[in-house]
RNA sequence: GCCGGGGUGGGGUAGGUGGUUAUCCUACGGGACUGUGGAUCCCGCGACUCGGGUUCGAAUCUCGGCCCCGGCCCCA
């Protein structure tokens, strides 16, 4: 019987799990140093917390099913409902801001392709009660951090501020629904789709001149000025583009620069309200996103108080892609600094107490277990890349003494029994 | 859901106009070597993605499924 992993999944073996676990932990750490905590729910949740929010239309793209007693569940399709579900439940009194951040896989039943999986990781964090352009300026250095520390170099980041366009919307009478299809037809980027729709719904001449002309601007925070003469007579449009100008502006003093004012990124999901930024890295494939995120107004849509929440999640499995393409050393060491090698088998047992000594002493150990030849222990050390080889013979057994090996130079060292765990303290600490 | 390219031991491959025991490298296990590592030699292990069809005979031709790679759609 062949046994086959489902479609869209990956096994994970011990060098790239060393290099998924080194970023994760990273990415963690420069979270928790900005206030993060971290938080976990469920893999799977009720259906309906992710039809409330995208319609029962992304049913086709969720893992769902019945359980013994006719709930309908479903594998989590992405974390931001969930995190806000709990947040509703859980954190609606605790002190503000909360700070969060997460990292767990997500599943969603679509065709695989690069950079594209069944099951994948998101890691990311949630800002909830504390809007403001500092906050929000905060968020982002933090994920440009999380990539200058990775290493990654030829990342972009994209900064808009949808409530620019959804204000000429409003002004020019596009509202509700209509409103959400043109944000989608702008966020696919699609310029001839967005006129045509435009003109379907007798926009006016103006206001499409001005949109089209909006949602081409790109550049540094110059346009910035560029654009307020465009739309001088909106009042609401122009609050949005003066809080991206305070964004931008609190963004330079957390020490970040290196950014891309992107004026036509929508990111097509209705709850966002203002800020909103992406990040891009050129070179995967048609996925080259690894990163979105922005402010948003969800949990009141969830039915909880009305709090302004900014969040954004990488896409880890894509940063790891860019990682790797980009041939970024990922620091890999080894547990195992130590390997045991009793050189028959009367001395096996003494080979596993001192084998436990040194794990006792946080020091990485493997012993034989099999009565391996000395060739190939040597050998097997050498591929584990394991620093030191401990050689217990019966010749050094009698005087209470061992032989340890340094791989890298050769050199052997007679050391007693009963200082092993003392000599590798000094070694390795 | 649609389009294109693929699938041969654990990993990488040769074979492809049908014809005996399917090639080579590597990895792995054992040995030459009774206590010293990427060497050498020997031995062993191990594969045609699955199912149907054509045929005396299919890894090879054909149809379908599954899976992989890339793209479209979509991307909460």
């Amino acid at each position: 019987m062949e046994l086959q992993r489902p479609r869209g999944t990956r096994d994970f073996l011990f060098e790239e799990m060393k290099e998924r676990k080194n970023v994760e932990n990273t990415m963690k750490r420069i979270f928790e140093s900005y206030g993060y905590g971290e938080i976990k729910t469920p893999i799977f949740e009720e259906l309906s917390l992710f039809t409330t929010k995208s319609g029962e239309g992304i049913k086709d793209q969720i893992y769902h099913f019945q359980d013994k007693s006719g709930r309908d569940l479903a594998l989590r399709p992405e974390l931001t409902a969930p995190v806000a579900r709990m947040y509703i439940k859980e954190l609606q009194k605790a002190p503000k801001p909360v700070k969060m951040y997460y990292f767990g896989s997500c599943f969603r039943y679509e065709r695989p392709q690069a950079g594209r999986f069944r099951q994948f990781w998101q890691l990311g964090c949630e800002l909830i009660g504390a809007k403001s352009p500092g906050s929000e300026a905060e968020v982002i250095s933090m994920a440009a951090h999380c990539l200058d520390e990775l290493g990654l170099e030829n990342y972009e980041i994209h900064i808009g501020n949808l409530g620019i366009l959804r204000n000429i919307l409003i002004d020019a009478k596009i509202l509700g629904d209509t409103q959400d299809q043109v944000m989608a037809a702008i966020d696919k980027g699609d310029a001839e789709e967005l006129k045509t729709l435009l003109s379907s719904i007798n926009t006016d001449q103006d206001s499409e001149e001005l949109l089209l002309k909006l949602i081409d601007m790109k550049g540094d925070a110059s346009i910035l000025k560029d654009a307020e003469t465009l739309i001088n007579c909106s009042e609401n449009a122009c609050n949005a583009l003066f809080e991206l100008e305070k964004l931008l502006e609190s963004l330079e003093a957390f020490g970040f620069s290196n950014y891309t004012v992107n004026l036509g990124i929508a990111r097509g999901l209705d709850y966002y309200t203002g800020t909103v930024f992406e990040i891009y890295v050129h070179g995967l494939g048609a996925q080259k996103q690894i990163s979105g995120g922005g402010t948003y107004n969800l949990i009141e849509l969830f039915g909880g108080e009305k709090v302004e929440s900014t969040g954004f999640a990488f896409g880890f499995d894509r940063v790891m892609e860019a990682l790797k393409k980009q041939e970024t050393v990922i620091d890999k060491e080894e547990a195992v600094k130590v390997f045991v090698a009793p050189l028959n088998s009367d001395l096996s047992l003494t080979g596993y107490e001192i084998v436990q000594k040194l794990r006792k002493s946080n020091i990485g150990a493997e012993v034989d277990l099999v009565g391996k030849k000395l060739k190939k222990i040597l050998s097997y050390a050498d591929t584990k890349q394991i620093s030191y080889v401990v050689l217990l013979g019966s010749r050094e057994f009698e005087e209470g003494k061992v032989t340890v090996k340094d791989m890298k130079s050769g050199e052997q060292e007679s050391v007693n029994i009963s200082e092993v765990e003392s000599y590798f303290k000094t070694k390795l600490m």
